[in-house]
DNA sequence: CAAATTTGACCGCT
DNA sequence: AGCGGTCAAATTTG
């Protein structure tokens, strides 16, 4: 703790975040010019990049701050479910686990995020069309990483996927390092945020069907612990699966095994959360999809 | 054959 | 009691 610039991070971020929404605002009256646009979107761009840093290092402190208890997760216990057998005992669903960290909820197009999951379930939600992916890091047993996701398909625009990433990785596993760096140091790509205290996710008002890459960070606070809502809407998305989409996550990479030596260069922070990592990473491995 | 996904049962919380 | 989250056997995939 003894964040003595907190407060000051929380002011540069609300003007910030208010200077961002003006200019969303101003890119939808701006509708004729494309050079305005182009403008806009890089203003938008250049928010979007300074709100995203800004947002990461100070999660990351309240991390530090809160998840020092960190309940029993995974005491392994004897499990052997089965009524049949009658030995049955197991830990269940301690739904109360998930909140021992913030979450954050993004929609996308992709579940491919740079990281490797594991689907450990499947439901159908009560009031929800689609069912709900439940995920977990693939090194949640070999490096005890703990970090979840949920993926479900959004109500009213089926091309979208809404995702709560629960807990942070403390696994090293992204895919491709270098490509978030790429993508890093040329972020071409329009991007889209907007800071809304609507409760509902629903703003998608679709500024044309060009192949524009589209991202928008809400940030809301609902009772629960949700935190930061990113959205990232993506024109169209290769797979036309009715469930989710199996992301194919290859991470064959590097052959030697040694390219994918060290993230830590400027992206540091962003990749502690995996949140930062999953924007640029997202948007990279899309722009390889599509190309 | 190992790893990942599917799927239905189980269980804690509200 | 029912919903949502998790487990693990069965199945699929690479």
């Amino acid at each position: 703790m003894a964040v003595p610039n907190s407060n000051n991070s929380n002011l540069l971020l609300k003007d910030l975040l208010k200077g961002q929404k003006s200019a969303h605002r101003l890119s939808y009256l701006v509708n004729g010019s494309e050079e305005a646009k182009g403008l806009i979107g890089e203003i938008l761009d250049t928010f979007s990049v300074v709100i995203s840093s800004l947002q990461t290092s100070e999660a990351v402190k309240e991390a530090g701050l809160t998840e020092s208890a960190d309940p029993k997760i995974s005491e392994i216990s004897k499990k052997k479910r089965k009524a049949l057998d009658g030995s049955d005992q197991r830990t269940g669903s301690r739904r109360s686990v998930r909140q021992a960290s913030t979450q954050r909820v993004i929609q996308t197009n992709t579940i491919e995020d740079g990281h490797l999951w594991r689907k450990y379930g499947q439901k159908e939600i009560l009031n929800s069309k689609h069912p709900r992916g439940y995920y977990r890091c693939t090194h949640k047993f070999d490096q005890g990483c703990k970090a979840q996701k949920q993926v479900q398909r959004s109500e009213e625009d089926p091309n979208v996927l809404i995702i709560t990433y629960m807990g942070h990785h403390t696994c090293k596993s992204v895919s491709s390092p270098t490509e978030i760096i790429q993508s890093f140091s040329h972020n071409n790509r329009s991007r889209l945020i907007s800071f809304e205290s609507n409760t509902t996710i629903s703003n998608n008002n679709k500024p044309g069907q060009d192949n524009k890459v589209s991202t928008s960070v809400q940030s809301l606070k609902q009772d629960g612990e949700e935190e930061v809502l990113s959205n990232v809407t993506m024109a169209d998305w290769a797979a036309g699966s009715d469930s989710e989409p199996v992301a194919p996550i290859s991470e064959q990479g590097g052959d030697g095994g040694d390219v994918t030596s060290d993230v830590n260069c400027s992206t540091e922070d962003l990749d502690i959360w995996g949140w930062g990592a999953f924007e640029l990473s997202d948007l990279s491995s899309f722009a390889d999809l599509i190309r």
